[in-house]
DNA sequence: ATGCATATGTTAAAATATTATCAAAGTTGG
DNA sequence: CCAACTTTGATAATATTTTAACATATGCAT
């Protein structure tokens, strides 16, 4: 049923199934069984059955979910069609990438404009996104009712971001930068940390060869 | 006690324990509580104990760790002391965004090169790496050793590429295609998936309008 | 010294998450 | 129309993670 509050690992593997039935696309199969789509991920059946059904209505036995159907609730839950405004900070190369990057859109995220603090950078354009500088930041986001705001300016700036950011009205920040962020009660920080991936592949690698 | 094999949700907080100790850098703070990590990053003071005791020697009662030392402990276990080579598929902006990338040597990763299908675009360098054309790949990876393949082609290549990493011996992919990855038995597929932290923004958005 | 406050580290309890089991539903083929 | 088979969805068991409680060690102030 959905309205229900939802785990953030079950969270986390919604996309991955909608990756799973996009992959399955154009074969002509109207319906997948969460049995399938387990098969697919190396996951449990029965995990990906109740992480379903927490999104969607029901499935039929003997055949399971009607593919589209379920890719449509998907994305709902994951508010693909419920397009969010937000702002990025910090158009160095990693930010450049991230307001060229098109899919965004299909994610229900639009970035309505990048800011940086360098006279040499604000005034152009990247992705058909304009470079503002800093002073414009917290008029735009009350103006337009941003609430997400994306960091990607260099760690030892982050924070002072941060903090101008909530100030000025963001709810929930994607941290690309390399420290950890302090925001206030209600804020979230989503932090997309390399690090953490890094560590485990060199985790693994490390178990790999210390056991064969 | 180290050699243990560690939780990936432990593995996940470290490189955030280490985030907070090199924000402490500085201060000429020599000691470091863990209950002080824990507050700074608004976790339990027990976890943060237990996940620095599978790392660490012991921290000392009413003062707590060395700084220097501890980071140096979460250094090597992260494996930054150790670095390994990679490389790269796919020259675009995300990919070339990476490539230039400062700081990936200090989490240990090199980055050897970069592969690339389109003529316009390998022979070219980027961030001081080469981009080489796909058909150097195999024997580039073989002759180096090559143990960690990261992924930045568009989602429909990036199962082929998959295979012809994996089958040049890559055991380690990141992954940041947006597509799901079928690899051989003990390889790992670390997926930097970011419509997983968009979901979770979203939802945290759609929670609390929900709720106030 | 002695007591007090702070931090560690261990053990136990509680909460979550995963996996297994099974009954009911529904489709297909005879 | 019945039997075999597949898949769902619920319930129960297991495993894992987090949190709480406590005993012990250490430094500091009196």
């Amino acid at each position: 049923m959905p309205g229900r509050s939802i785990s953030k690992q079950t969270l986390s593997r919604l996309p991955e199934y909608l990756r799973v039935l996009q992959g399955l696309e154009g074969q002509g199969r109207r319906y997948v069984s969460a049995t399938a789509v387990a098969e697919a991920l190396g996951l449990n059946d029965v995990v990906v059955r109740k992480d379903l059904a927490s999104v969607s209505g029901a499935g039929r036995p003997k055949v399971g979910y009607v593919r589209e159907e379920l890719m449509g609730e998907l994305e709902h839950f994951l508010g693909y069609d419920n397009t969010q405004d937000a702002i990025l900070v910090g158009a160095g190369k990693l930010g450049q990438a991230l307001l060229s990057y098109e899919v965004f859109p299909q994610y229900g995220l639009n970035i309505v404009a990048g800011f940086d603090s360098d006279p040499q950078v604000y005034g152009s354009e990247v992705g058909g996104k304009k470079i503002l500088p800093m002073e414009k930041l917290p008029g735009l986001c009350r103006r337009m009712g941003v609430r997400i705001g994306i960091i990607t300016v260099p760690g030892e700036h982050a924070q002072k971001v941060c903090g101008l950011l909530t100030g000025s009205g963001v709810l929930a920040i994607w941290n690309f930068a390399n420290v950890h962020l302090s925001v206030p009660e209600g804020v979230l920080v989503q932090n997309e940390n390399m690090a953490v991936s890094l560590a485990i592949l060199s985790n693994h690698l490390k178990e790999r060869f210390r056991t064969k």
